[in-house]
RNA sequence: GGUCCGGUAGCUCAGUUGAAUAGAGCAACAGCCUUCUAAGCUGUGGGUCAUUGGUUUGAAUCCAAUCCGGAUCACCA
């Protein structure tokens, strides 16, 4: 139990024994000591100070005494200021969770529960490549993925590919008009890059088309009805439905390259899936959920044919369910594939990481799935988070004003090398081992930044500012991994650390501030991966992980771990680097960042 | 127009189940490498927490109104 619960726990009892009151401890509200104040945790008093009747003070030092006189062994003391009783715990509590937690490679990863969680995310479109907006999808997938694993859940990852549609027959009636055969091999170009080229081929010559209808004297809207590359495109999804031989071929043929170009990516970013759902195969599932929904007046038939569903009454609109000609709109696909999901899979949860803009999509699917009573519709989980924008607005592929994820992910890896060679500390690496740190280190560089902003905040990037390798970044955690490790391979000797007397801890006298500010902070950390899952927040962690560096950089600056005043101070601070570093490396893994032991 | 989200230092962001003097990073300036990796450390300056009113012992945080920005409300996906 962290001390946080047991400080809760006692003073709960405390409260019951001195003033005969029940209070739930949830109700005990405990913060960190602020650094300018004496003691390490302080119980906040206001909060049931009108319940008991007590000035603040006094209650404070009633408190105060009786929790350090029953529990020696917790505190040393307390004082009180205004309303914030201040509490120190005692060093000989640190220094028993360091010896007992700085070599458990598990600290903080909880045991496996039955639960299950499926997580979707990526979900790309296989009509242009994968873009900025894509990573931080991919990044905060895999990471709510980790998080969710490390708190004991089973995981199963998925991506729906979106293989199916007009933007696909976008991209081929373009590569059909304007290819003349190319193939990746004939261009020597990834897949996917090819595919989404001719996606921009597509919409320049659909504007130039309707330029010169218009010039013809008729109106914008009747333009773009009537352009025939954009008919042309319309006709074949109408013949891809319809199964026609050579579309279905040549559709078969541009998605593979498509795929094998995801692949490279996913494969480079360090991404992958359990289970893959091509929108191919699902989008007819969902017919059969319209009949039951009509059965049970859930839907209703207007009469035209179409059918709907009528949220007005939860506050939102009629939604069309299944259009006029029978077919099947977006939502449906999803309900369908829900009770798909449901029906393979059985998760109690099933998060969908997808942007925000499709936040009222999420909210309606909901919905829907509960009025059809699906067992699935509890576990529905939309975790929605922001744009990534250019400093000129919205990207837009159609327009070519995409950040493309290979380029970035290459100039990160590129900027990585130059500073690396710069500092010239790793010369006696192979080749092999200088791509691997490189790869670690731009991609460290580029996932942290995505993730240590809050999932729900749209964030802004700036192509003309390169991502920054100091301060609050990747790349500076990394770098305390790589120094703590260092140290610690130096203090080996014969596979043991070389100190004399390696009796358990026993040291009475006081942690020097930054050594007890490290170990009250490492304390935390499987709270922080609890807290990081509930909230469904990488950033929670990402935070966290770089304040614990921060205050192993000042705590090494100011005292020396080899050469410690004794040996007992040695052996302190060998577990105090100890753990750091396997929390370092423990919390930037659940962010789905590699670090080095050298750099 | 309805609904939802956001506005905190020059920039990027924490802090928003109410709690002590609102914090980091970057940028700027001044220091620190004969000592465990300077991708580091220390210090200085920088704030009308969008605005106004309210609730409270206490508000960046809760409520109301207003201003600004964005998303969404398609028989598109």
């Amino acid at each position: 139990m962290s001390v946080a619960q047991q400080i809760k726990k006692v003073t709960a009892k405390a409260i019951t024994s001195l003033y005969n009151i029940e209070l739930p401890q949830e109700s005990i509200l405990i913060n960190a000591t602020k650094p300018e104040f004496e003691g390490d945790y302080t119980i906040v008093l206001f909060a049931f100070v009108k319940q008991l009747k007590k000035n603040p003070e006094q209650l404070g030092n009633e408190l105060g005494e009786y929790l350090v006189k029953e529990n020696s062994e917790l505190f040393t003391s307390f004082n009180v200021i205004k309303g914030f009783l201040n509490l120190t715990v005692s060093n000989n509590y640190w220094l028993h969770f360091l010896s007992t937690n700085y070599n458990n490679i598990n600290f903080g990863i909880k045991e496996k529960t039955n639960a299950k969680v499926m997580v979707e995310y990526s979900s790309p479109n296989t009509n242009k490549p994968l873009h900025l907006g894509h990573l931080r999808n991919n990044f905060l997938g895999w990471s709510i993925a980790e998080i969710l694993k490390a708190n004991g859940n089973a995981i199963v990852k998925t991506c729906v590919v979106n293989d199916r549609g007009i933007h696909i027959c976008k991209s081929m009636i373009a590569w059909k008009l304007f290819g003349n055969n190319e193939t990746p091999e004939t261009t020597h170009t990834k897949g996917d890059h090819l595919v989404g080229g001719f996606y921009v081929k597509f919409n320049d010559a659909y504007k130039k088309e309707i330029e010169e209808i218009i010039n013809t004297g008729k109106t914008k809207e009747q333009a773009e009805k009537e352009a025939p590359i954009m008919l042309a495109a319309q006709q074949m999804l109408v013949d891809w439905e319809a199964g026609k031989p050579d579309v279905i071929e040549l559709w078969k043929q541009m998605n593979n390259w498509v795929y094998k170009g995801f692949d490279e990516t996913y494969k480079k970013i360090g991404s992958n899936f359990d289970k893959i759902y091509y929108e191919s195969n699902t989008y007819l599932l969902g017919k059969n959920l319209v009949k039951q929904g009509l059965d049970k007046n859930v839907f209703y038939k207007k009469d035209d044919g179409s059918v709907w569903i009528d949220l007005t009454k939860d506050g939102l609109d009629e939604k069309v369910v299944q259009r006029k000609d029978g077919t099947s709109v977006y939502i449906t696909q999803d309900i369908g594939l829900a009770e798909q999901r449901q029906k393979e899979y059985n998760a109690q949860q099933s998060i969908y990481v997808v942007g925000d803009e499709q936040n009222y999509h999420f909210k309606v699917l909901k919905l829907i799935c509960k009025k059809l009573g699906l067992p699935s519709a509890d576990g529905i989980y939309h975790l929605s988070y922001g744009m990534v924008e250019l400093p000129t607005g919205k990207m837009k592929s159609r327009e070519g004003t995409v950040v493309d994820a290979d380029d970035l992910v290459a100039e990160m890896i590129n900027i990585a090398k130059h500073k690396t060679e710069e500092l010239g500390k790793v010369k006696d690496f192979a080749e092999d081992e200088l791509t691997e740190l490189y790869n670690t280190i731009g991609l460290g560089a580029l996932k942290f930044f995505l993730l240590r902003v809050d999932p729900k905040k749209k964030m802004i990037f700036n192509p003309e500012e390169s991502i920054d390798f100091h301060g609050f970044t990747g790349p500076f955690i990394q770098y305390t991994h790589a120094r703590i490790k260092s140290i610690l391979r130096k203090a080996m000797v014969n596979g043991q650390w070389s100190i004399e007397n390696n009796s358990p801890l026993t040291i009475q006298h006081s942690l020097l501030p930054l050594e007890k500010q490290l170990a009250v902070q490492l304390e935390i950390f499987p709270a922080i991966i609890e807290e990081a899952a509930t909230e469904h927040d990488p950033s929670k962690l990402a935070i966290y992980i770089f304040n614990i560096a921060q205050t192993f950089n000042s705590f090494y600056s100011q005292h020396s771990i080899s050469n410690a005043e004794n040996e007992e101070k040695k052996l302190l601070r060998l577990q105090l680097a100890t753990l750091t570093a396997q929390i370092l490396k423990a919390g930037m893994s659940l962010l789905g960042i590699n670090v080095p032991e050298r750099m």
